[in-house]
DNA sequence: CTATTATATCAATACAGATTGATATAATAG
DNA sequence: CTATTATATCAATCTGTATTGATATAATAG
């Protein structure tokens, strides 16, 4: 019996991957931030104001979001700009694609 | 500005939904599961022996990815066989994409 | 009947990660 | 320079959930 996402060394590591990927938009703030970035890059003052939540808990989010590479961000003034990486997102939803 | 995600009270319970599906097979070993289950159905014992864990750990992951219809079992003597339901995986993902 | 095998359930524990509060840093305005 | 605004970071706490250990249930064999 093979069992490629278990036995595997690559598919193990892989599946791994998907699971962290999976863990980052799992959570429902974060899965807000990523939708209301499909419409329209926004610093993070108005993510907050938009969410209602505390500042620092969207940065920490924020963060996290771009640890795994789901958003990026540029500096502009005093604010900073997030937007959405779609490419990446697109890269890991194929990936899970071939586990589920 | 319109945030279909989060004002929108269908919407917003949507994503409360891909939110647990998301959970639900964010873990690990509930990932492996429905990965060695795409290759045959199989009872219990055989899926705590291919995964090196414990039978009641097993057990209750299969009763989680069962409340989310992600698999279904019938009974086989003393044997539990569980398979996937891969339609509703599907539909869950399709939710999912609308989201990310 | 008893023993064995397969599965599920329940309570207790362990642990990961979300949230909060306080604070640091950096840019701009005045 | 000081004050203000925007963001990030850190430590502490709180919370959900994975895991474990013990036990219950159900089917079959002998």
């Amino acid at each position: 019996m093979e069992l490629n996402c278990c036995k595997n060394k690559k598919a193990r590591e892989e599946l791994r991957q998907v699971v962290d990927f999976l863990k980052a938009i799992s959570e429902e703030n974060r899965l807000k931030i990523l939708c209301i970035l499909q419409k329209q890059e926004l610093c993070v003052c108005e993510i907050w104001q938009i969410l209602d939540l505390p500042q620092n808990l969207v940065s920490h989010h924020l963060k996290i979001l771009k640890d795994f590479n789901l958003v990026e961000c540029r500096k502009e003034g005093v604010k900073i700009i997030y937007s959405l990486n779609p490419k990446n997102t697109k890269e890991y939803i194929s990936l899970l694609s071939r586990f589920i």
